[in-house]
DNA sequence: GCGATTATTATGTCTATACATAATAATCCC
DNA sequence: GGGATTATTATGTATAGACATAATAATCGC
């Protein structure tokens, strides 16, 4: 372990055994740095990691406090499928179940900034691990990031042809939960209804909207994260 | 904006622009720190930046790459209920439902690691945001960590109070779907079988379990994230 | 006492330099 | 040729010193 990760534990160590309370103001980065022996910019390394993780705050001038709610922030990765099921020594698989140009509802076409009377290109393909059905996703993508001869969504997923031949500006990701619809419940192998786990995401290039997904995952998928 | 930010943008943009395709080696720390001029720490710094987003990979005499599979991780903040609600503008109301010592299920034993035939605090309250019912806490907490005079969990929240007093060590928040349960369903004013976003978090604290907590969050509710 | 100005201070950033480390590339020996 | 050893190299970490910035504290004029 490096010198400013074994200083982080230690402050770690110092605010979870509370010799410093919640709220309560730290000594100042260059006061620290003499007494764990190093230069200020290796104690503000561990200082700002910390602050990072939303375990301490720091402001100019008032000094470094630790934070009143710790552990708020969280970072976890974002499930790429086929990743995903190859991790858990299974083999990916994909259906295409739908493509066809159609008008992107309304609900949609408002939460991706799009005039009316949108086409998109509307695609269902079903995920699966080993032959069980994983995933139902619902996509929407914009005919216009497409080149002429269309790839071949059946063999390649859409999402990764996007990450390897679109530039991608900003997007959102939504996490919730929604009742299987009868479509849904057969594909998935559940009854109608079932609770599944949503994952909504959107993405955008050069204030273009480029696609809407919606991933809704077999009962029982969860996603886990250390703190 | 500072230089290291600045560059960090220059960087994003070519990464984006596709100047430097994804999987493709780009010029060396020392490289762009004379382009951009500036010191190495500070090319440093947006490099760093970017492979902690996971946008670049970086691996030493290997170089630098551009990820195959960009915003893969994200961070985002759990939400603090009470705080939430408050920024919605809304009062944050309480009304503990129970409170008793019950012998742990074996399944929540079984992930909080304790041994057979625990007896928790068992817990369960509603949270209103301005009197409209929002979620459902179900929670387990070991008696070890209350004082003699145990806190009044009708009035200080039992998470808030944890963080408070408490040091936590490890922790685990997992994310997930379920249908509501009758007893659910007329608490959160919706119908039995409605699917509910959970979290699901757990303490330890110096290898001794402090908590298993279930939120359920009724009909609608969405953890959003920005890319 | 009060509002506006000025000083102080802790964090934030940046530089130049040095050495450490891990992984690849080159070399040697058999 | 092939396996073990050595050199090379890009990133990783650390240092001492400097200036920038934002927010608080002190001061001044009235």
């Amino acid at each position: 372990m490096t010198a400013w990760e074994t200083i982080r534990e230690e402050l770690l160590r110092r605010i979870r055994a509370r010799d410093w309370l919640p709220g309560a103001t730290i000594p100042g980065e260059e006061a620290l740095a003499i007494e764990f022996g190093v230069a200020r910019a290796t104690m503000n390394r561990a200082l700002r990691d910390l602050a990072d993780a939303g375990v301490l705050e720091r402001r100019r001038k008032a000094g470094t406090r630790v934070a009143l709610h710790p552990a708020r922030r969280a970072r976890f990765d974002i499930p790429v499928i086929r990743l995903e099921v190859e991790a858990g020594g299974k083999v990916h698989g994909l259906r295409l179940l739908h493509q066809a140009l159609e008008p992107v509802p309304a609900d949609i076409a408002f939460r991706l900034r799009l005039p009316a009377d949108c086409r998109f290109w509307h695609l269902q393909t079903l995920h699966l691990a080993d032959s069980a059905p994983l995933m139902v996703e619902d996509r929407w993508l914009s005919p216009h990031v497409l080149p002429d001869p269309a790839p071949d969504f059946a063999k390649v997923s859409v999402n990764e042809w996007l990450v390897g031949n679109v530039p991608l500006d900003t997007g959102s990701i939504d996490f919730t939960a929604a009742n299987a619809t009868e479509a849904e419940a057969a594909l998935l192998g559940t009854t109608p209804g079932a609770a599944l786990f949503v994952v909504e995401r959107m993405t955008w290039t050069d204030e273009q909207a480029v696609t809407h997904v919606r991933l809704a995952y077999a009962p029982g998928y969860r996603v886990h994260t250390l703190l």
